[in-house]
DNA sequence: TAGTTGACCGGAA
DNA sequence: ATTCCGGCCAACT
């Protein structure tokens, strides 16, 4: 077995993130098999980027949007709403 | 090895 | 409603 590090599982998981489907930070980090290491999911995504690796995608729990490494939260919250996750003028995630 | 940092989370004032 | 505080985890220096 190798050691791998959250780097490479977040990447796997955030890239099974399915089209127009958004996660937090705390989701990807529970997924990753570590709970309550939203801080260290996002020290990854800002310091390692992927093409591959819709980061995105990944949002605050608050429902906020976060930062962005490729234009800041509005180029972000822009692909969100190309995804229909967020609506025409909302800025910001909506669970039922 | 230890210390610091950070795209967070949740609760309290 | 907004603002401040502490806590959690992993990576970086």
């Amino acid at each position: 077995m190798k050691a791998e590090t959250f780097e490479q599982k977040v990447k796997a998981i955030v890239s099974k993130i399915p089209k127009g489907k958004v996660l937090t930070y705390g989701e990807v980090a529970l997924k990753a098999g570590s709970p309550g290491a939203a801080r260290a999911v996002g020290t990854l995504m800002k310091g390692n980027y992927d093409p591959t690796v819709p980061c995105h995608r990944v949002v605050l729990s608050s429902g906020a949007i976060g930062d962005y490494n490729r234009g800041g939260s509005d180029e972000k919250i822009r692909k969100l709403r190309s995804e229909g996750v967020l609506g025409k003028t909302d800025t910001r995630i909506t669970w039922a």
